[in-house]
DNA sequence: CAGTGAGCGAGCTTCCGCTTGACTT
């Protein structure tokens, strides 16, 4: 056993470090954080200058044991956390916790995993620097008296399990203002005319007018205009131009251009990337740093010259444009250059072979090219001019391995042009006007919305994944599919001295991928803007960061910080709760013609749902829940009143009622006791007995092999099931598990009983509560 | 998972960042 024990965040890590250190170091991985605030309630005691309070969760129970028997055998420990904020909190939770003297612990950082930056990092260790770790105090209390004052105002005014923070609440902010400015949006059209021409050679090429007609008669007159039109050659424009290779990726980058070039979602681009690192094919993937280590410089070098010639190197050091980065580690790269093909599987393979090209690609010399500008016109077209471009390749340089991925849709168009000389007459080949249609800004995909909270500074590397499934699962934002619909356009043409005009149509709305808001992401963003704008302020986190900055570099205290911000937030929190309306989003939708009562919709406990009549009748106002798919926002009256025919019998099956009924997730058919869901093909107002015969049937097919035992004679009814990790038992909602050597085939009622006796099985639920849970189903009745 | 929807009230929910397996039915 050594001496040394180093101690670094990732195991994948402590393995490669412990080869470079030899035999007197044990490196060992403290798995990220091993303190955090408690977790319940706030952790933070306010009335005595925001003291901290920790605790070591218990998931890293083990974790900490297992470091504090390696301390007592070792002399010296090394805190190797990375070198940023919450790598230095890291090192000082675990001194704290490990009782290690902060005077005398070696704390070392590199930021890239070579032998020669592990020694010169261990000739030169420093103590924790506690300036930095007061920031990241700082950040943590702020973030958790953000999000514990928060949320529960939204469980008041809004509906219960709500969630509000410091970053979740502006990444919905900004997909609920892009979807208001789509809806506010009003396309307009114009006819975009583009000229085929044809040279004495018989080359054609294609110009583009430098103006866009408003409407058809105007594109009418201009072609008509062009019939009697001699076109010649004006100006004839050639520049040369280069193109430089895009950085080395980061974590956001890399999400970026793996959403557009392979459609990866953000958390299936980090699992992917997180098996590469595994395996030891790239560096670390949760990075925001550009920068490639000497080493990966040079071995970018060898390859591209032994590949594709000296000319086509050119070693190159990128840095951040990022304001909050703090660089911790290297760029995203593979850790072997002269690998150019590696991974476990094909989606691996692809994300690996996306990251070899763009990280070779930037150590190569500038695309170099030339770009021609010509213009076209006639003597009786006045200012209007058809403009061909054209873009050749002189020397393509990194484009030889990749080209950067691009967002915008419709790509302008650049051919090689034929040899124009200025003064040449031209024939037109063709003529045709478009009638185009404006587009509203796009809405943002998981990429796009990373990119944009990393220009606001907003999360970090790790946490761009989980965001995003946080506010999915919130309910906030949905990535539906939209079929689209189909639009007419106008076409004309002037071919041969005649004019064509033709109707035709093309697919418009269509969307895959998009973020959506909500009913219930717009309501609570709505109310989050209203009445807590300061924190919901797109630059609140890049306030607060130079204020961090401010207290890791000694000028301020960290408790005086949070003291600053909280003397305003809390008054806010309490005069909120005091005093503002409950936000439901509610809307009128118009009167219910067979009773005369209004209707409306707004968001109620369990979600979405239409009202018919007022809270305060003499006769209590009927409910129904959304279908999904409908939001608060545009449901129309028509529709809000079909939700009132549900739940309905549609007739009888094995002498049983086969009802259709709406729940919480959605339509379903009821019979016999079971549920089974109405698929998305099948409209619940309109299904027929024979269809949901069919579907109880085939889920009855699918659940054959399923059932081990069923025993009806219980309320609700207890069974036997497999399930995909093995056999369980089931009553109600809730799951038993069956002890191993138990045989699941000769469980009798008794048994079952017992073992659901002991109490569920499962993470979070404390034992049984001896507490007869009070059913609310009488609610109904039991007023006045 | 699921058939509700006010209000009463107990007791629950919730943040961001750093890391991987444990767990799932």
């Amino acid at each position: 056993m050594g001496k040394n024990l180093v101690i670094v965040e990732s195991p994948a890590k402590a393995k490669t470090i412990e080869k470079f250190l030899g035999k007197d170091f044990v490196v060992e991985s403290s798995f990220g954080h091993i303190r955090d605030l408690v977790s319940k309630d706030m952790g933070v005691q306010v009335d005595n200058q925001f003291t901290p309070v920790y605790e070591v969760p218990a998931e890293k129970k083990d974790v900490v044991s297992k470091l504090k028997k390696l301390v007592k055998k070792s002399t010296q420990v090394w805190l190797a956390s990375d070198e940023d904020r919450e790598g230095e909190a890291i090192a000082w939770h675990l001194a704290e916790t490990l009782g290690l003297d902060v005077k005398t612990t070696h704390r070392i950082v590199f930021h890239e995993i070579t032998k020669p930056a592990i020694l010169k990092a261990v000739e030169s260790p420093r103590r924790v620097n506690q300036d930095l770790v007061d920031a990241q105090q700082a950040r943590r209390v702020l973030d958790r008296l953000v999000g514990f004052e928060l949320s529960p105002v939204l469980w008041k005014k809004i509906k219960p399990g709500l969630s509000a923070g410091r970053v979740q609440s502006v990444a919905v902010r900004l997909i609920v203002e892009r979807e208001r400015e789509i809806q506010n949006f009003t396309s307009k059209a114009t006819y975009r005319v583009v000229g085929t021409f044809v040279k004495d050679n018989g080359k054609k090429f294609n110009a583009e007018l430098n103006h866009r007609f408003e409407n058809k008669e105007e594109a009418l007159a201009f072609l008509e205009n062009c019939k009697s039109t001699d076109f010649s050659i004006g100006k004839v424009d050639k520049r040369p131009g280069t193109r430089n290779p895009a950085a080395p990726f980061t974590t956001s980058t890399l999400q970026q251009e793996a959403s557009r070039k392979l459609g990866y979602s953000v958390s299936q681009t980090m699992s992917l990337a997180q098996r590469l690192y595994e395996a030891g094919l790239i560096t670390y993937m949760r990075t925001d740093s550009v920068n490639l280590s000497g080493l990966a410089i040079n071995s970018a070098k060898d390859e591209i010259t032994s590949q594709y010639g000296e000319n086509y190197s050119k070693v190159r050091n990128f840095s951040t444009k990022n304001k909050g980065a703090q660089e911790a580690h290297e760029a995203i790269r593979p850790t072997y250059m002269d690998r150019q093909e590696a991974g476990a599987d094909r989606n691996q393979q692809r994300l690996y072979d996306l990251i070899w090209k763009r990280t070779v690609a930037s150590q190569m010399a500038e695309a170099k090219l030339e770009h021609t500008t010509a213009t076209i016109s006639g003597p009786n077209l006045g200012d209007h001019k058809f403009v061909a471009k054209g873009e050749v390749i002189v020397f393509d340089g990194f484009l030889k391995v990749y080209l950067e991925g691009t967002d915008e849709e419709e790509i302008e168009e650049k051919n090689a042009l034929p040899a124009l000389v200025q003064g040449e007459t031209l024939a037109p080949h063709s003529i045709d006007a478009t009638q185009r249609f404006s587009k509203h800004a796009p809405r943002f995909t998981e990429a796009s919305l990373v990119k944009k909270l990393e220009e606001l500074g907003i999360g970090r590397p790790s946490t761009y994944a989980p965001t995003i499934s946080t506010i999915v699962n919130r309910g906030y934002v949905e990535k539906p599919v939209r079929e689209g619909v189909m639009r007419e356009y106008q076409f004309l043409s002037l071919q041969k001295g005649e004019i064509l005009e033709e109707t035709k149509t093309e697919k418009t709305g269509a969307e895959k991928g998009k973020l959506f808001p909500t009913d219930i992401g717009m309501v609570v963003n709505d109310f989050l803007v209203e009445h807590f704008n300061r924190v919901l302020d797109y630059n609140f986190t890049a306030k607060v960061e130079s204020e961090f900055d401010e207290i890791a570099q000694g000028q301020i205290t960290w408790n005086s910080m949070i003291e600053s911000f909280y003397k305003d937030f809390h008054p806010n929190i309490e005069e909120v709760t005091e005093n503002a309306e409950r936000a439901s989003g509610e809307r009128l939708l118009g009167v219910d013609p067979d009773s005369g009562k209004n209707v409306y919709t707004r968001i109620g406990r369990f979600g979405p749902l239409v009202q018919i009549g007022e809270g305060d009748d003499e006769e209590k106002p009927a409910f129904a829940g959304l279908l999904s798919g409908q939001q608060i926002g545009t449901i129309t009256l028509e529709e809000a009143l079909e939700l009132f025919k549900f739940p309905r019998s549609i007739g009888d099956y094995e002498e049983g009622e086969v009802k259709i009924g709406i729940g919480r997730f959605g339509p379903y058919v009821l019979h016999a006791k079971k549920f089974t869901s109405i698929k998305k093909e099948d409209d619940p107002a309109t299904i027929n007995l024979a269809r949901a015969i069919e579907l109880i049937e085939a889920k009855r097919e699918a659940d054959k092999n399923k059932f081990i035992a069923t025993f009806d004679s219980e309320d609700p009814i207890v069974e036997v099931l497999n399930g995909r990790f093995g056999p369980y038992i089931k009553q109600g909602r809730n799951n038993f598990k069956i002890p191993k050597d138990v045989d699941p085939k000769s469980l009798t009622l008794e048994d079952c009983k017992k073992i659901i006796a002991e109490g569920p099985k499962g993470k979070g639920k404390k034992k049984t509560t001896k507490k007869a849970a009070p059913k609310k189903k009488s609610t109904r009745k039991s007023s006045k």
